[in-house]
DNA sequence: CCATAACTGGACTAGCAAGTCCAGTTGCTG
DNA sequence: CAGCAACTGGACTTGCTAGTCCAGTTATGG
């Protein structure tokens, strides 16, 4: 893998094809259950392809990381957007929870089971996925940011620690919902999470 | 594995040395990651004894799980006996930032992370996660239940929901503090969890 | 103290997985 | 159109892994 080298149209389409296939594989395999062969026969491409635009299996992981986590943020455009107030949370809520139950309650988080499984990896991918999960929180950060400075949350309200444990409960929700086999773990979990934002909401919306 | 046989005490012994190894190594490189031979020289056993207790490795994955599901219990105790208050509830949230945080913040929930990668398997692992998670539950359940029979708690606050939910903050929770390196994720989510009961808590405790 | 069953050691097999290698094809670029 | 670099195919190597097999040792109950 040099891969400063130019990357041609076609080049560009099968690395494109081999991420997507590893994506599609690891959310319901995992990683390390996840063989190179099985991608390869999955994105119709050989092993010198593979090891021609990645490096080894790490670095087909982390692409596949990074993909998911722009995946994620696609599938919750527009409502990541528009975070900044209860209604706005409510809608990304349904969304998600909505989505959850469109899998037939199969798999969770494709970031988090990664994170998961990862997290106990190399620093690399570790950094890999402290990026991502920053990225799919900023919007949400932003938007009750925005809402505290508005005065619709009180002035003590933490966005950053709201934010965070918001996403702490999603990630718990869809675990538990992944082994139940049920969205009702993650409807209740985010629930929670956006009661704690209704009793941090202000009388007068400012 | 005719496991139906005598067990003398020698043979518990052993069983229980390799169950132990084999949690120990799969906490930290997960169970896909941690190889027969990895347990065996760990417990210093042989291959015939490992199968001569365990029909083979997923049978010995569940029986990681349980003990594992064991373990917790018994670390949390006995606050986990006592979360029928606000003040017991801090004290069980102290136990387990104290926890995350004295393992180096390295490795998150020995449940949850098997949880993560085994929710996806045969469906009688997943019956055996279940059991685990719902038995860890229950004394929250519990006391949520005491506190609201007690007066304690809104009448309309429901205790398993409400239980649920903190589980699944308390999950997310170690799973991003597991990403981080921090238990700054696992004590936002539990805090978040924790003053949502507090908002639903009247102001006579009786 | 003998027979039976629990228990143990470790060599062995079969299959699979990551990664290597090289010969060949396609497609830019001057 | 010539030449070089991007790209592709797939056989091959090396090492590991779950699971098998059997010969042998220890304990126990009658």
């Amino acid at each position: 893998m040099q891969q400063a080298a130019k990357l041609t149209a076609r080049g560009a389409a099968t690395k494109a094809r081999i991420v997507t296939a590893a994506a599609d594989l690891m959310l319901e395999r995992g990683a390390a259950g996840t063989t190179l062969d099985d991608v390869l026969a999955a994105s119709g491409t050989s092993k010198s392809q593979l090891y021609h635009y990645f490096g080894n299996k790490d670095d087909l992981i982390r692409a596949v990381v990074r993909h998911q986590a722009q995946r994620i943020q696609q599938d919750q455009r527009p409502e990541l957007d528009a975070l900044d107030s209860l209604a706005g949370l409510a809608r990304w809520r349904d969304k998600i929870v909505a989505a959850q139950a469109a899998h037939d309650q199969v798999g969770g988080c494709p970031l988090g089971s990664l994170a998961n499984e990862l997290a106990g990896g190399d620093q690399q991918t570790r950094s890999v996925l402290q990026e991502c999960f920053a990225e799919w929180e900023a919007p949400l950060r932003a938007g009750l940011t925005a809402m505290r400075d508005r005065g619709s949350l009180s002035p003590e309200a933490d966005p950053a620690a709201l934010a965070e444990a918001i996403m702490a409960a999603l990630q718990g929700g869809l675990l538990l919902a992944k082994t139940h086999r049920s969205s009702r773990p993650l409807a209740r979990a985010l629930d929670m999470a956006i009661a704690h934002v209704h009793s941090l909401a202000t009388a007068s919306p400012a």
